[in-house]
DNA sequence: TGATCGAAAACTGTTGACAGTTTGCGATCG
DNA sequence: CGATCGCAAACTGTCAACAGTTTTCGATCA
């Protein structure tokens, strides 16, 4: 995002407030401040030049977003959701994602699905290279496409929220355990199905997507597990 | 909810600021604000014998919840969604609604296949008697019940967050038009499908009951837009 | 009579201060 | 030496006031 557009959306979503919402936010995604921690109103506001009132607004916004937990009396805390929590978000994104599917293969036009298969042939060449910092943001840029072009602006809030919070649980890694060239057949079937317009298989295709995605984080999750035991 | 309850409520959420979040959220979807209209902080506070500090921060609570905007320098205001707003949240909802028949289908108690029956046997009483008032809180009761049985906190707390949005389209009786016979006919085989435990069938008999009621909003919508041409 | 300009009122955004609670630490006692 | 009690510091929850913007309303002029 450029100055300009940066500056606008300052202006758009109610300066102090809004912005210190996007700055805290970036914070805890980045991990600056670590889930299950306390969040320190006056560290904030000093740190930001303001005063406790637009940091107060800013929390309370984010405790919609899931992000925190506001406990009376004691302050907001830094959510860590458990992997019980991890495994409902995936199972609530695999619809999404599927009704995602479903409704631009209903949809796409000529030049997205052009799009859509250069995200894939490029995702393809970094895969083949073991080229990861490459691979990373394609599949970013791929999957938000998507969310985008099928048009739905409810769907993409409630997705980009659940990813938002699949962050903090911080298992990125972990979810490409796979294998670039496992995800990247997944989407190679996603695309086909969409270039073909076939809405059911499409919605099946992004929903299993999603769905596989969680089985390999749950694998991981589990040989962690059974290495912290092992160590014990 | 009794007393004792509310006032655990009370303690839970943060006293003041969580207290006047669910009061002005009640006022919203009571209609007592209408759509569109600004929210004026000082009449709340003083409404509430409070300052305007926690009615800002309840505020802006509600901003995430989709109910309200906020515009820099001028307030917040009432959002009044567009019926392709409406639409596109219905769409999100089936897959939501989706999502929890194949889970509640997969994990069913006893218990609760017999309370889905019992629920079920009711609102056939109360359509075959024409009894509107009977009717709409079992319905309610039964869709809730659904969304809790199914245990997927997180898919809950979304579908509760898209059912109040749709409150604000404020179109309850219209979506009703199809009569109070149609609407049981889909539920039967909603519970049917949990009752035989079969997932696929769950989902689909789930989702596809919202897609209808989207559909007869859509054609009460339609109806309605017609007429308002005919007057002018 | 209608439009335009300007000032006053109303309201939002932000701040600093105060009250009440929680937390951490040191002293005291078993 | 360990546990408990009490005090002080830190922090949250709330409030009232100030600054800046928007809106309203009346006066002026074409």
């Amino acid at each position: 995002m450029n100055a300009a557009a940066d500056a606008l959306t300052i202006l758009k979503t109610r300066s102090l407030s809004g912005v210190l919402e996007r700055e805290i936010e970036q914070a805890i995604l980045n991990g600056e401040i670590a889930p299950g921690r306390r969040v320190n109103e006056n560290l904030l506001a000093t740190r930001f030049g303001t005063s406790r009132g637009p940091v107060r607004e800013a929390l309370r916004a984010l405790e919609g977003l899931g992000l925190v937990e506001l406990i009376p009396n004691r302050g907001v805390f830094i959510r860590q959701p458990a992997i019980e929590e991890a495994i409902e978000i995936y199972d609530v994104r695999s619809v999404l994602f599927g009704l995602a599917g479903k409704t631009l293969a209903g949809r796409a036009t000529e030049a997205q699905i052009a799009q859509l298969c250069d995200y894939l042939e490029q995702m393809e060449a970094a895969a083949r290279d073991r080229d990861f910092d490459r691979y990373y943001p394609l599949n970013l840029a791929f999957h938000e496409f998507i969310i985008d072009a099928c048009g739905n602006a409810t769907l993409a809030a409630q997705y980009r929220g659940l990813v938002k919070k699949l962050h903090l649980f911080r298992a990125r890694s972990l979810v490409q355990g796979g294998g670039l060239e496992v995800s990247n057949s997944e989407h190679r079937a996603m695309v086909e199905a969409i270039a073909a317009r076939d809405p059911e298989r499409a919605q099946h295709a992004h929903a299993e997507h999603v769905a596989r995605a969680k089985a390999r984080l749950l694998a991981a999750h589990q040989r962690a597990a059974g290495e912290a035991q092992r160590t014990n």
